[in-house]
DNA sequence: CAGTGGTCTAGACCACCAC
DNA sequence: TGGTGGTCTAGACCACTGC
């Protein structure tokens, strides 16, 4: 139910409920959520507070209003985006596939005075006789907002789970420079590959629900990826 | 001034108007616009009318509010999400640049049966003495959806303006492949460049609002784009 | 401290959809 | 016709920023 005396908005409590409620099944694919006066009286809150959440939830791709009708679940099956921002785990494990991290670096670097927590991986997923090695990660988490997060172990657990469980940040939203690099030596090792082909690096910056920066990133797909996005105009 | 009898809601033409303001340089980058409160009095509009603009304005990349400071343009440079798709014509003429297109080819092509009209464009915007190429653009348009679409000069005119206005149909959607590549020959003597550098490709599908697939295209982006990406989680 | 944006209430009227 | 979402009003109180 809704805590009034938590600091986190009755709207950001609302949206997460009905994520889960999406996410977990409750509420399935194409059928149509309680309708926003059905909420008020289920919520106790006003229809503002209700539209907002759903809003959100809309930008998200999650739901999708349809004028006198009503609000309908549109989870969009997998358009396997940037995944490392989706979460990189869970996009593997849909594909009931074993992910694997090695976590290459991890310590701490001051940079503008802040603290951060420098972690880089080598990200994949198992295969019967080898491991096929997909992106490498370099991820800058601030220890203001995430303290002690350099106590976990994430070639054990996903760095987006503790992030939520732990310290209950959910990322929301990346922004993104997509370019095309030519590995170096490292990179190639790590791969596993020769040639001078051509890969492409994402970098920018990840965002919780309420628009905090929590996370640097810079990734590297491997040869094996596809690097599929959808956008709407 | 705003209008109350248009049928476009007031939150949408205070949109438009706070857009021109910021693209047009009266509201400067950096700087903050007029407070919520000011906004109020200057357009006899309520907050919520006022907030749901500028909150759609953020969504937009334009705008960016800091609690207990202020709302300020963030016109972030080239964030021009993946142009051909938003329209590349009108987006390079918001930044107050001149956009260019060479018809590089214009055939009609068969395939599986069905007639394309086959497009290929660069384009680029024109500065004081030269012009800077951006884009080598390949379409594939089914004249079945756009019969006769092959009379039309798209040096002069742009492709999603004929398809708008003439046919009335308006890309919404795009799924995309990224690839990185490596230029060919006709490739760098287009964008006038000559070492190896990696290139970044899209290629996909465009759909209209109604899911038709409208056209395939296939967009190299030359060693001056920035590509940039927002997506949501 | 005054001013800003962030959240929330309790209404109102309208346009759209299905029956 | 009743139910849905779309728009809008007129307030309230709070948390953050800068002086």
């Amino acid at each position: 139910m809704l805590n009034r005396n938590d600091s986190v908005p009755l709207y950001v409590q609302l949206q997460n409920m009905i994520r889960d409620n999406i996410l977990s099944g409750r509420y399935k694919q194409g059928e149509t959520i309680p309708s926003e006066t059905q909420m008020m009286n289920m919520y106790d809150v006003t229809r503002t507070t209700i539209r907002k959440a759903i809003s959100n939830l809309v930008n998200e791709g999650l739901l999708m209003q349809i004028h006198g009708k009503g609000t309908l679940v549109c989870l969009r099956e997998m358009k396997q985006n940037i995944w490392n921002f989706s979460g990189f785990t869970d996009s593997i494990r849909k594909k009931n596939e074993t992910p694997v991290s090695h976590v290459l670096e991890k310590q701490i670097v001051v940079e503008n005075k802040t603290r951060f927590l420098k972690l880089v991986r080598l990200r994949g997923m198992k295969r019967e006789t080898n491991t096929l090695w997909l992106t490498i990660d370099t991820s800058y988490i601030p220890l203001s907002l995430f303290p002690g997060i350099d106590r976990y172990d994430f070639a054990e657990q996903s760095l987006y789970n503790v992030m939520n469980r732990q310290y209950n940040k959910i990322p929301q939203k990346a922004t993104l420079g997509i370019y095309p690099i030519i590995g170096d030596s490292r990179t190639k090792q790590l791969f596993g590959y020769e040639a001078d082909i051509p890969l492409i690096m994402a970098k920018g910056e990840v965002f919780d629900e309420k628009g905090v920066e929590t996370e640097k990133v810079e990734v590297i797909y491997g040869p094996n990826v596809e690097f599929k996005v959808a956008t709407y105009v």
